[in-house]
DNA sequence: CTCCAAGAAACTGTCGACAGTTTGAGCCTC
DNA sequence: GAGGCTCAAACTGTCGACAGTTTCTTGGAG
């Protein structure tokens, strides 16, 4: 079963109610157990069991899990069971080509508003990355590099889409992590010129331009070296 | 209140629970009343309420507004309540730019796979567009003929991703319709012609020519009529 | 007549329970 | 030993209830 804080499985439960939902927690949990592989593609979720890992009833656990069948890390069946997704090559790309979508879309608008916050934002992730060591590291930080420029952009649809499928992105990253160990220097080295870049391009001004270089950067990055299983 | 087949709130009620949930059930009319506008941008939702109109319980309609909220035409404030969405400008104008995105990455794949049985369906489509008379019906059948062009690419991902933004352009489309009264002539015999033309492009199997055409048809198409309230 | 406050009403989050269905396991038959 | 059948275990969909909050109402103070 899963592990979790001795603290609220044995305390009235009621206390952290504050804000933070008990099936905020659970979703969370799960998400995390499903994109860093601890639970497989394509397995079970019985409703029953994760609530009683958590020690709640079944009712946030659904929650939690329409919340991740949103984000596509969980399919249901016909008949109303729950499994961890099995991404598909194609589905990969498809999503790697809807994000480099969103995201160039983002970029533009971005662009037209940057200020000093953002880019003070921007700056210092990049030089979070510098520091980085572990490929982990490397891709949370790109991850919300990402992010931050999708915020940016203040659309609040695109920003929507964006995290409908960002999970899945992580997934898979997450997969393929598990198959090669490091992160390559030359790669590295490349995505931090591309984002420095892209800084400077944001700062710019040019909608288009900015647009164009996050297709480029996307393109280039990880999104077509072919999937997983 | 809201009306209900009298069949369902006097009756057994565990009767039709064969493959069809309460929540599908739930939703669909949900759905209905907000894309019509018989439940107004901005109103409140309660559950209860919701509840009680349909003659059962909460577990239900709560599922029913996840789902609403996934598909964008139900949002949640912070303390957990519910309204019906409140689309702005920059809301319709990123929604319009994702599904053009989305359809126009279809048709490219659509176009590859192209057969006779998605072909019929597509002409019968058209067949019936132009015996339509309402703009409604021309509405209706529209986001049908696109929807069917997604079908066709048979690509998951981008079916998903189209769905969880088609009901927000029922939405917008419904909220124009109130205010218009009937539909242009020109406008029909062009929508009538770019749908022929659309299928034509497909069946070449040129993949590149159908992603322009379907850009160039949504682009020409309502989308930067600029918007509601 | 306006503004604030206490109380009532209405809601959401969560729980535990039950019924009908689906999946699995074990046993019996060839 | 393989295959089919029966029964039990496990699950999902839904219900009604309760506690803690938030919101609306109504009465009173200034």
């Amino acid at each position: 079963m899963l592990a979790l804080p001795s603290s609220q499985r044995s305390s009235p439960r009621r206390v952290a109610s504050r804000r933070k939902t008990l099936a905020l927690v659970i979703t969370e949990h799960l998400r995390q157990e499903i994109v860093t592989g601890v639970r497989e593609p394509g397995s079970k979720i019985s409703e029953p069991t994760i609530a009683a890992a958590h020690d709640v009833s079944r009712a946030p656990v659904r929650e939690s899990l329409r919340q991740l069948e949103r984000e596509g890390l969980v399919v249901f069946d016909a008949v109303g069971r729950s499994r961890v997704v099995q991404l598909t090559n194609d589905d990969v790309e498809d999503i790697c080509g809807i994000r480099a979508s969103l995201e160039s879309t983002a970029a533009g608008h971005a662009a037209r508003r940057f200020h000093a916050a953002i880019e003070q934002t921007l700056r210092s992730n990049v030089a979070e990355m510098e520091e980085a060591t572990t490929l982990d590291e490397v891709s949370q930080l790109d991850l919300a590099f990402h992010a931050a420029i999708m915020e940016a952009s203040g659309r609040r649809r695109l920003i929507t889409a964006w995290r409908a499928i960002e999970p899945q992105l992580r997934l898979w990253l997450g997969t393929l992590q598990r198959l090669r160990e490091a992160i390559s220097a030359d790669v590295l080295a490349a995505t931090l010129a591309a984002h420095r870049d892209l800084i400077d391009v944001l700062a710019s001004g040019d909608a288009t331009a900015a647009r164009k270089a996050v297709e480029v950067h996307i393109a280039s990055w990880v999104c077509e070296s072919g999937g997983s299983p």
